[in-house]
DNA sequence: TCATGCCTATAGAACGATCTACATCGTGTC
DNA sequence: GACACGATGTAGATCGTTCTATAGGCATGA
């Protein structure tokens, strides 16, 4: 550790107060755009600014102002969706002062409890929450000390702001496509819900509900059987076989997240059942996956970029203090449709399926 | 902003050396497992610690020492080969104090230095970089001011480590692998790779010439072809419909990523092209999407959960300065041979495709 | 008995910015 | 012409932690 020819001093704002020839303060209030700067002062502190090419050190402004630092949780950085969701993030802060950090925290409610907690410590001005599967409480917590937005969960709450997608209108939109088709044994894969976490309306909640309810309104109720499965490719899978070793497979099988999906085709697949002349299957999110050429899934899409953008929008007005009471957005998903579903044979060939 | 209730006051060092009936820096020294505490000493603090709930403020702490955070920089959350990476970072520092934030920074060059500056503002103790755009020389600036991992670029240099895979031995595998299947006419899609950047050994690079060795080695130097494209379902497509529409088309397209590889299968299967009957398809780092079932797609598996731990290994050596010479750790690809490969048609029979 | 040295704990400055409070300076009004 | 006032700039304290330097306590050895 001797020989360590590291840590070049930094430029700091002493450097270019005098440099310009003015206060620290003064430097500090052009930094921030605070109000008692004159123009002539504007110009000679960002000049030295330049020259020196100087750049704030974040970690010192947060020990009394912000960190300009926007945290985004993200559980599983596998899933598309939340790709698309943090590109609209990005998009909404890219010309703002605003660095937006990412902390993959993983499917653990420690874990991602511990993430959102080292976000707090590092002081950053805002955190994105997408369906986390901390406890509400916990999540409260922290909001009450940090503005915080939460995606997907469509519990409402007076601390923190909420991005929603209506995912029981979404639930609805496929059931209706399947029924079109002629449809009736339409089964649902969706995921299990954490019970420790408290949260009352998961997307996964919601979207069950909506398909028992669409269900019901097409007179179904007696036809729908919810699997519950991990929204991976292997939980799909074990949905998959599950559901269609049964003694009545369904003719359709609806599920919370693409990747599950596939893992259904890959059961599917394995028994020889073919999809969609045997099974239709529709995916939910519409990630790129499911565009992709060789899959070609139905799929529900969410819109997850301006879902995004919206959390953003929402929680730099909370950051700047233009607003303090809390509010709720909803989107509308809508069906894409590819080919991944089809009218089912009127009289199920089981003799054709083998094993 | 008036009636804000938010910013509950924090538990600080300060209030845990009160409560322990101890110094401030005493308690700071326990934190640290600094030289110099008594076992009597280290057992109050912590006492105290664990009844008021304290837990450092990172920020604070990066102003005289470290802040406890290692960067990693993405240029697209997208690509699963990076998530691999991730979680190998992950798991590595799981159990440490070390949190890992990562920015997403797009594939601009400009927008992945920004994002290298914002975490060098922040007092990040180390970076990792993955394959990053940005200007050589700017990574080098950076490193010497911070402890720097970069992922992929073989271009080796004293003030930063290196993690990479031997990509020219991953494209002779696939050489290998596809003539011993007895395909001769072997086309390559690679990333261009932006000339700014000023890296001279880009994985990219190290593929072509790994590609074109292995070509020359079984004598098919003149059937050596490289189509520049995009990492992306796009730039496949492009690149798969340029080189399926030449006068003679190849029988098997290797590419420099699995996304790539998929849009060349959508270019194929546009064209009536059948994959594996009448063209092979090779992908790249053996994503999760390429072994989903509808895909199947053969590829080259680069262990990039290895590549991470690796990574975070050698930067914390480097951070708690145990180590203060650079080192390059190299990995080696394996062929995952899956359902997009087979022999070639011996006589193409051209009339079979529709266009 | 006293100097010596080691170990432990403390005092006080430092890190780089922001915040509050106040000084200064023209300007307009009575 | 004295006064109040808004606009602009500056001093000095402050945030929570770590660093450097030093004081205190105790055993050792001459």
């Amino acid at each position: 550790m001797d020989s360590s020819p590291k840590r070049t001093k930094r430029v700091t704002i002493t450097d270019v107060a005098r440099h310009a020839g003015v206060s620290t303060p003064a430097v500090s209030k052009v930094l921030r755009n605070a109000y008692g700067v004159s123009p002539a002062m504007q110009e000679r502190v960002r000049a030295a600014m330049a020259e020196l090419d100087y750049r704030p050190h974040a970690a010192a402004r947060g020990m009394r102002g912000r960190t300009y630092t926007i945290g985004v949780l993200l559980d599983n950085i596998r899933n598309p969706f939340f790709a698309d969701i943090l590109d609209g993030v990005r998009d909404q802060l890219r010309d703002s002062e605003y660095t937006v950090l990412v902390g993959a925290a993983g499917f653990g409610a420690d874990d991602q409890a511990k993430t959102i907690r080292s976000m707090v410590d590092r002081r950053m001005d805002g955190l994105i929450l997408i369906a986390p599967g901390t406890p509400r409480s916990e999540v409260l917590t922290m909001a009450a000390a940090t503005p915080t937005v939460v995606i997907g969960h469509h519990d409402a709450a007076d601390v923190h702001d909420s991005v929603v997608d209506a995912d029981a209108i979404g639930a609805g939109l496929v059931v209706d496509h399947l029924v079109s088709l002629g449809h009736r044994d339409i089964a649902l894969v969706a995921a299990a819900g954490t019970k420790v976490s408290l949260w009352k309306r998961t997307p996964e909640i919601e979207l069950t509900n909506g398909y028992l309810e669409a269900m019901s309104g097409h007179g179904l109720q007696e036809h729908a059987r919810v699997c519950r499965a991990a929204y991976s490719d292997d939980g799909g899978y074990k949905a998959g076989r599950q559901l269609l070793t049964g003694a009545e497979p369904p003719t359709a099988i609806m599920t919370g997240a693409d990747i599950a999906a596939l893992g259904v085709y890959r059961a599917a697949h394995e028994m020889g059942v073919r999809v969609p002349e045997e099974l239709s299957l529709v995916g939910y999110n519409n990630t790129a996956i499911a565009a992709l050429a060789p899959v070609q899934l139905t799929s529900v899409d969410q819109a997850g970029q301006e879902m995004g953008a919206a959390a953003a929008k929402m929680l730099i007005e909370r950051v700047e203090g233009h607003r303090n009471r809390a509010m709720q957005t909803s989107m509308t998903p809508q069906l894409a449709i590819r080919h991944s579903t089809a009218p089912p044979r009127l009289t199920p060939v089981l003799g054709l399926r083998s094993s």
